[in-house]
DNA sequence: TCGTGCTGTGAGAGCGCTCTCTTGGATTCC
DNA sequence: GGAATCCAAGAGAGCGCTCTCACAGCACGA
């Protein structure tokens, strides 16, 4: 085979490996190994002489070689449950793939992209525990998907937003602060001179939908306000608007909404316009995400912008200390931002 | 390193290796290898008590040892330069992205993700050249970053995007059918009414600026219809602004437009609406790749769909072909899909 | 009966690297 | 000056797998 591919393609350099380049620097496969592995116990000239060869012969490690031998991998596998590959088009996610990769382009690991399904989880399991990767990160937009968090007890394992459940709290996830930045939505708009400050939360059985909720109660009581208009939505515009329906209903002043994720500001926009009443004149409105629905609507939306990029750089950070043994913290909270906008102006 | 390993962690199981299997199965190493590289002469009571084995002890092949033995890494690489994946959350790259990933989900090969700059570049180079990867897919913004090209005469390479330059011509791509969108999208306007068709191309050194103009001037010579009106943007929100305003300054009718992308009829929209024009009453609108604006603009834009993910899926598929030595068009363009919405209604 | 051909299985080398152990020359100390 | 110490560099085993080659065992025809 390999022969076959020298002579249709005579081209081909073959690849240079240690031993060539150790018979080019004069010296043995070991102080070569130790050169660029940069150990300490090299004498300065030998280095230069080995590092002279790496440069003429255009040497790069074999990873599966070093592999094989070191017993490390220097891959970190990103599983990305197909439900959410699904919602990959979500900038939010993109954002934060993008932030892991760029974030290991400086270290020596390589990401290794996994779509797992159902019929595929076996597989993804198995892969992750043949000893293929050093380890991984998971990111998901259900916390159902943390069905691997038993593989962090053989794996170091990062998953990207915080668990439901209790029992998988023993795995190391690195997450928005959603309940700080609902209550600065909300103490904004309480800061602007609304009252009345309604909420549509998002599904009470999903982490971002429970915290955000109690971002907002907690920034009410310590202004001593009202916390009983709330409704829930799944997170769709279509149950936002649902949700802002009802809320009007009660019959009681509102003069401020906080809609736990933008998309869902978007469905309480038409509705509160389609009552005759004015964004931010009778009611100001402050979102979740900063998607690009903030930017577009009229009035453009105050929201929420989450750290993507930065929360996957942390997830890989994490998980690179976890690889190498040094101590990290299991839980990390990025802190969010208040991006004022038109819907919120006094 | 690895004693210390299991000292602390107790739990952890051996990885069950060939060796071990074999044993297991009573048959050689070699016969393992067989069976689980399918080949077809082993008898069938052996393959039954292989499998067997490797079910119990939970077997699954080292990556590293195979590819060190074999010389083929099964890994593919997924080069995104660094100026593309600043605009990853550009939904349609991520969906490309998406589509590469599923696709090779099912096969035996890994992508690798790499993010590549300018100043790593080098070392991009080098890790595609070290024997690390079977192959290598670039997606990019800019056909600047064609620069891998010459790699495809050292490894099998698939682009997304056609290459500008004709000395690039040689490397393998798959890519949307620009100009017949386009075409699709202008002789929709004619067939809608519009007379005086004018386009918002974008940038003329980039290949989907050009091909869209390329085929919108196609559908008017089809129809006779005049084919000078026309200005070029650089696909953002802005540039359609002003091109649109170049546009109706010279004082001529217009009762369509063609915008080579979405962002830039959303710029044509407010600048149209400004000067008192309805849309489609005076000018019927018709955009090309169906993002978030489309579908919330007012009025809904009449766009051009592209089939990214399967764009991404072909991509795979191309490349693997490539890799396995079978014979493959360099050339693939994916057709696209009229969206027909409010913007473009009789 | 023996030679010939075929086929399923095993033996063993070797992929490119790391890492432990060893070696030998320089340095230090009494 | 000789023994003890140290440390840079080399030798060599081995990581888990593939793949070539050799070798039994069998069937078949002469």
């Amino acid at each position: 085979m390999s022969t076959e591919r020298s002579v249709d393609e005579p081209g081909h350099p073959p690849v240079p490996t240690l031993e060539m380049v150790a018979a080019a620097a004069g010296v043995s496969r070991a102080t070569v190994s130790r050169v660029v592995n940069a150990s300490p116990r090299v004498t300065e000239s030998v280095v230069a002489a080995v590092n002279d060869a790496i440069a003429r012969l255009n040497y790069v490690p074999n990873r599966a070689a070093r592999s094989l031998a070191s017993r490390r991998t220097q891959v970190i596998a990103l599983v990305v449950p197909e439900t959410t590959a699904k919602l990959f088009s979500d900038p939010f996610f993109a954002s934060v793939i993008q932030g892991i990769a760029m974030a290991l382009a400086d270290t020596d690991f390589t990401l290794n992209m996994l779509i797992s399904s159902e019929t595929r989880s076996e597989k993804t399991r198995r892969y992750l525990l043949g000893g293929n990767v050093d380890g991984a990160i998971v990111v998901s937009h259900h916390s159902g998907d943390h069905s691997y968090a038993q593989l962090g007890q053989s794996l170091p394992i990062v998953f990207g937003g915080r668990p439901l459940l209790a029992s998988e709290s023993g795995s190391y996830f690195v997450d928005v602060d959603n309940a700080a930045g609902a209550a600065v939505a909300t103490e904004h708009l309480a800061s602007r001179g609304s009252r009345h400050i309604a909420t549509i939360a998002g599904p009470q059985d999903m982490p971002p939908g429970l915290d955000r909720l109690a971002g907002w109660r907690h920034a009410l009581a310590l202004r001593g306000l009202d916390d009983s208009l709330w409704e829930v939505g799944d997170f769709t515009p279509e149950s936002g608007a649902e949700a802002m329906r009802r809320l009007l209903a009660r019959g009681r002043p509102i003069d401020g909404l906080f809609a736990a994720n933008d998309q869902m500001a978007a469905g309480a926009y038409s509705v509160i316009h389609e009552h005759g009443l004015s964004i931010p004149g009778d009611i100001r409105v402050a979102g979740f995400d900063n998607n690009y629905f903030g930017s577009t609507a009229v009035p453009a939306l105050t929201t929420i912008d989450q750290p993507s990029a930065e929360l996957g750089a942390k997830m890989a950070e994490v998980l690179v200390k976890l690889i190498e043994r040094q101590s990290v913290e299991r839980v990390t909270l990025m802190s969010t931002r208040l991006v004022e906008r038109a819907s919120t102006a006094p």
